[in-house]
DNA sequence: ACAATATAGTGTCAATGAAACACTAAGTGT
DNA sequence: ACACTTAGTGTTTCATTGACACTATATTGT
């Protein structure tokens, strides 16, 4: 059996976009006195794991993602790493470890990777029954540094989002210009001209309308629209802000 | 005595400017048979060690950096954290943890952080005779996957510089608009318009000039500047590219 | 004193990109 | 047929970027 590695450990924030709101997945931690069975507290932690001898920081991230989501071969990237001192070490942290996990280290180093998905794909697991999505707006109590680092992948994510057209990875495979542009204005936190957003994103090439319209729905059916990474590659000027 | 954690390493990627290049600092490793004495190879790392238990990653680095240079409160950025497996599987490392330290763990995470220094503060040292700087048009050959690591904290610091004036940080406290212009030229590696250089940066109310021009040089002597972080925050506008 | 040399320092115009703004089109439900 | 709802479309103004050439002021050598 594969031994894990005591310091260092991988954090996965799972992103997805439902409801016209971002979301993020965590999972419930419950402290329970070990004696009396009554719990202690109850807060969130995000997606992760230690990592395994032998195993590379990347894997050790897909596999947690794979474990969580089903997915495979699904946005990832690696955003910073955390090793403050005082980052295990709130009350109920302390709490947890000497009731829950005794044997774990005071001292782990965690690597954020943010991922991104289509919520849509992610089945509710009955495997996870207490992990599930919260919206970046309205976000219990979280465990360990998570505040910290939720919020560092939010702004890396936005970040990106200026740079490069990530937002597909958020969005089912086909999908209309106003879905893309509410996705862009929930994750950049801004409100855009409808005129200007299409003016821009109909220049790229790589965004094709497709032969589909929106069906049954009481106004005029927009229309359909797909992404290629493909056609991105091969078109994309140096020097490019993907919204403004 | 502190005990070091196995599988976490920092290292520093340590930055200088001089004669109008962009400078690297680096130490060489040399490895020789522990029997015959014969050097085996010699080769480069960057500057970095293992972490403390009970020390941050953050202090860490800013261990390394005061080691190697002398500074404190100097520009220290992490960039990126590489766990990947064949990080220090090359022939060459295999036979430096032979032959010089064989109890070092064959699995390491690093955490790069690459720091901007003013090469003229950095004295020559005699505690670290093997340290030096090294162009970064002329590198030697580099240990471990450091090749990887000084070049992704490269295209790191080009990000940074377009969007942050962190330029100054590889000044010395009065500089000449030339200085600065051909400091930008070299790092990014584009040419700049003289005119358009001035103009762009002559608007911004934190580049002061002084009371101070050259002495001694056969034209024209040139105003000194100097850079202000306060004036800087106080007046930075949202969405700023530093140079285009 | 003067010329040669070397870098400092300065302004305009054209092209491009960003931001503001209001109406018609095509479906559904009654 | 009419009300309702979201889809879809162009023009103008303003700001930013990029291209481009000459004068100013110091030193050095004659």
């Amino acid at each position: 059996m594969k031994k894990l590695i005591d310091n260092v450990s991988v954090d996965c924030i799972i992103f997805g976009f439902d409801n016209n709101e971002l979301k993020v997945m965590l999972t419930r931690r419950d402290c329970h006195d070990p004696v009396t069975k009554k719990l202690i507290f109850s807060d969130y932690t995000l997606q992760g794991h230690h990592i395994y001898y032998g195993e590379s920081l990347e894997e050790a991230a897909k596999r947690v993602l794979k474990d969580k989501t089903g997915l495979e071969n699904i946005f990832l990237e690696q955003f910073k790493a955390f090793g403050s001192l005082d980052r295990l070490g709130s009350d109920r942290d302390k709490l947890w470890r000497k009731h829950v996990f005794p044997h774990v280290s005071d001292h782990v180093i965690t690597v954020g990777y943010l991922s991104l998905v289509d919520s849509n794909k992610v089945k509710p697991d009955a495997e996870h029954p207490d992990t599930s999505w919260f919206s970046i707006n309205d976000l219990p109590l979280l465990a360990f540094d998570h505040e910290l680092v939720l919020q560092k992948a939010l702004r890396t994510l936005r970040s990106i989002f200026r740079r490069k057209p990530i937002g597909f990875e958020l969005l089912p495979e086909k999908f209309t210009l106003h879905q893309m542009q509410t996705l862009y204005e929930v994750v950049l936190g801004v409100k855009l001209d409808k005129r200007n957003f299409r003016k821009k994103v109909t220049q790229m090439k790589y965004l094709i309308p497709i032969n589909d319209k929106q069906k049954n729905v009481n106004h005029k059916p927009a229309q359909y629209y797909i992404f290629s990474w493909d056609v991105y590659k091969k078109t994309k000027k140096r020097k490019y802000n993907f919204v403004t």
